[in-house]
DNA sequence: ACCTGAACACCGTTCAAGT
DNA sequence: ACCTGAACACCGTTCAAGT
């Protein structure tokens, strides 16, 4: 949409007042014209660049599940010829490293994630990351030739699951440490068992 | 609150009203006079009752955790005295089983579930699983004595985000299928995993 | 080509008045 | 003791008018 520099440097300025209207006031109380103020436009202005108030706040969640499948695409890089078992620490460290980097966008957008459309973004994120795990398995030495889509999926879902309960009951250093150890045994006892089961 | 048998009357239809209404409008045109009106009563009398918007939304959310956590305590105490592997199956299935015995409602309520003050119901009914998850597998004969709080949690939240993940991608009878036996294995491999490494 | 902001429709919530 | 519904404040969105 932006033609003119002048325009793009508006559009960047709405995306980070959105970003900071929702950490400082929630999304609840995230209004088009409290975002609009922030950026130091005019509510109309919001409204040529973003269709309306859910638009505005799926570009601040694309951009995050974006940083979180590139984290998980390059860890699947890194691991390639390793042993399942290598593989598994490494995805599940870099998946949590990744939520983990910005605990309170992490959290503010889980709200976000389930409103209509969310759950396609999360999706199409997913696909990306299980694409980039099923290269990466196919070049391990121990793993079976098959892999199974939906296992993958289920492990993805698994582990989005434990790091969001882990980020809304406060996420603690701690914790955060205790998630990191237990999502990798549970990846790597889970995939150990489907290389069993096949 | 409800003194008089007028009045109960009136709670129960203002809360099977919320229900119908999120399902045919889905939570963001859940209005308050909407649901007033398809419970036949005004909007003032159901603001005697609920005392916002969300009190409405996290009844249904609290009656529907609740039925989960429920069913998930009746298979801790069926399955007590078999062995972990044996627990675990009969855990995974009663989660996914409730789960799914309303997936429209499931999948309504994940929009809810995110609204403040939705977490800490989701935690709350976490850990009455947690607690009969804990006394279940004290009768275990090959438990190990000392059991981890946080990977009882971990567990739950991962097989609550595999399960979200599959009814958000539609939830086929063929995929929860799938889930089932795919989240007994998920349960099953990490227990053992757990327990060896004690 | 981009921006402004008053105006409109709609929704959550309240409260004075009813039975 | 319970119910009604007009009234208020506020928010998302639009659009005629500006530069």
């Amino acid at each position: 949409m932006p033609v003119q520099a002048r325009s793009a440097a508006t559009v960047q300025a709405i995306f980070e007042a959105t970003i900071q209207v929702l950490l400082r006031d929630g999304s609840d109380r995230l209004t088009t014209t409290r975002v609009a103020e922030r950026a130091g436009v005019s509510v109309g202005t919001l409204y040529q660049y973003y269709p309306n108030r859910q638009a505005l706040l799926f570009a601040v969640l694309e951009d995050h599940l974006g940083k979180v499948a590139t984290a998980v695409e390059d860890a699947c890089l890194r691991a390639r010829g390793r042993t399942v078992a290598e593989m598994m620490r490494e995805v599940a460290e870099a998946f949590v490293d990744a939520k983990m980097a910005r605990p309170d966008i992490s959290t503010a957008l889980y709200r976000i994630a389930a409103d209509v459309g969310g759950p396609a973004l999360v999706r199409r994120m997913g696909e990306r990351s299980r694409k980039a795990l099923e290269a990466m398995l196919r070049t391990a030495p121990d793993a079976p030739a098959c892999q199974d889509r939906f296992a993958i999926d289920t492990l993805f879902a698994a582990m989005a699951g434990a790091t969001r309960s882990v980020l809304e009951s406060g996420g603690s250093p701690a914790m955060i440490r205790k998630l990191r150890s237990h999502l990798v045994l549970l990846c790597q006892s889970y995939a150990a068992a489907l290389n069993r089961s096949v």
